[in-house]
DNA sequence: CTTTTTTATTATTGTATATGAATATTTAAA
DNA sequence: TTTAAATATTCATATACAATAATAAAAAAG
């Protein structure tokens, strides 16, 4: 892929509701699944699914602990900086 | 829409290759469709559609200029920024 | 006016994405 | 080692998106 191509894919990944709120609500720290799914309201599958894609695209990583999978962002400060950006104004 | 779904339509607008391709061009200078089109080497039907959701978004707008439409980034400051943070060190 | 150039729209078709239900997998605890 | 809890995967289905061809619309030039 080229450049262009991550970056799209990067920023298409992001460019879902939910995921996005994913990524809002991992600035405050990391949140297993079920915390994802609880949080966003939305089912167990969909929350995984979603993550799934986040981490794909390199916007998450999860450790294992325990019994829970433990979801953060990858580069915290990329996403504040994004978001601070696109919603400056707004 | 809610400012999360506004900031994820926005993000996925720029979440395909072409139209991220098209507001790299553009940070260079306004361009017609046809330039669009013989720049990134695609139909005209198809810039054409996706400059429409680039403006739908907010992304670009568009002049008339005699026979032409030019189509230029709305915030080109703001791209930039979104491009330096995401390519940075990528 | 008619023709040409440029851009937009529509219709079609194929592909991708999103969601939910069901099931499988993984790990920890009993 | 079975059972329960948490997460992932698969499958099915509905919806959205992308690209093309064909056509329409808008403006300028002749």
């Amino acid at each position: 892929m080229s450049r262009n191509e991550v970056t799209a894919s990067y920023l298409k990944a992001l460019g879902h509701p939910v995921r996005l709120m994913i990524a809002r609500e991992l600035i405050n720290g990391q949140k297993c699944v079920g915390e994802v799914e609880s949080t966003l309201n939305i089912r167990q599958a969909n929350a995984s699914q979603h993550l799934s894609i986040l981490k794909i695209n390199g916007i998450v990583d999860c450790i294992r602990k325990g019994n829970l999978k433990c979801y953060f962002l990858k580069e915290p400060k990329k996403i504040e900086q994004l978001l601070d950006i696109l919603e400056r104004y707004q």
